[in-house]
DNA sequence: TTCGTCATGTAATGGGTTACATGATTAC
DNA sequence: GTAATCATGTAACCCATTACATGACGAA
């Protein structure tokens, strides 16, 4: 998880950590904290792997800082992580970071990737509702309560899905989705760069 | 969290480690899910910590089951651990396993940690309309639907603890609030039994 | 008799956290 | 000169997971 968020971060360009996780905390602050304990074992983890390298300007670093920037097989390990990564990991909390980094895949991939968080959103709802119609009388209010919120905001999370969705599709009708498709996947797309398309949904 | 949900479950009723994975798949598996790995492990801890005993009813307990029950410190620290708990665990999580239990307690505690929850929330949806004002501009589309999703949840979340709080306000107004006041925390309050009272939110 | 599910357990691992230590640089 | 914040790092721990091993019991 980490390792995808800085990844994803030195895409952009070269940071040391420090910085790396003020980034984080403006960009995915709202879902999720990290903490320095984490960032450096697992920058260095990440050099030892030949995923990022020390990258040190001499004329833009007066201190120790240590900047890293990613390597080319760090590039193929991002896309592997965003796009499959491990199979488990549909659930909740990693969607977030992956739809942070969408500007770096192709229109066909991010749909993929939206479609099946969508089918395991669906299941849960499912699974909900016999659990519901199961417990209901010999449950008790709060957690009756509890499980139909929470169906409420995982069906809010279906319906933004498809947003999202219908979004993509929708870019993909226009000659810029058709160009944007031709690309390269790893390279930002330039619906995602400053101006947010007309078909983003602003809710 | 295990360690709450496991006293929780014991206080209800003397069961062994494969039965409270089932109870916790059935009543909290939407939100979360355990394995064996950590079920067994764990009731061993509470056991050696004197919080959990060995129970084993010899006409009910046919084969090698483990059954256990809650001793009285376990019931203190279950307490302790519902309402106080490590102070950082206002956050995500580890609420609707607390709201679970909410029955063995008190109105006025119940509203305690539902406004204690509140002020997480609002905290939160506050620091994301920060970290909005900041970066509109120079963030890619999708991290911005992200967090306008994001903030959105959390203003439902908001809406439905302030629903779960006005129901508790108006369960106090009546005879049998006040009576569930009376009773010494750590019981089952009978509004929270097998009726939902009719202030409880349906939505 | 074989399959599903009940039932308990351990070892290795994962992916972080907290707390601590250290020190340079900047702003007032 | 002193406080804030920038900057890096480590050690100990936490709370779970996965994978594996074992075996009893009931139903087809």
């Amino acid at each position: 998880m980490l390792e995808l968020a800085i990844l994803g971060l030195l895409k952009e360009r070269a940071m040391h950590g420090y910085e790396l996780r003020k980034q984080l905390g403006q960009r995915l602050g709202f879902f999720w904290r990290v903490s320095f304990g984490s960032i450096y074992p697992t920058l260095k983890k990440l050099e030892r792997q030949g995923l990022v390298e020390k990258f040190l300007a001499e004329e833009t670093t007066p201190r120790r800082k240590q900047v890293y920037r990613i390597t080319e097989s760090g590039e193929a390990e991002f896309l592997e992580l965003i796009s499959e990564g491990a199979s488990t990991a549909w659930e909740e909390d990693k969607f977030p970071l992956r739809l942070a980094f969408f500007r770096y895949l192709r229109p066909e991939s991010r749909i993929r990737l939206l479609e099946r968080r969508r089918a395991y959103l669906e299941e849960k709802l499912d699974e909900g509702r016999r659990s519901m119609r199961r417990a209901r009388r010999q449950t008790d209010p709060y957690t009756l309560s509890l499980m139909r919120h929470g169906m409420d905001v995982t069906a809010s999370d279906i319906a933004w899905i498809d947003e999202l969705i219908a979004a993509e599709r929708a870019a993909l009708e226009t000659p810029q989705g058709k160009l944007d498709s031709a690309r390269p996947e790893g390279t930002p797309s330039e619906l995602a760069s400053d101006q947010p398309p007309q078909t983003m949904p602003t809710k």
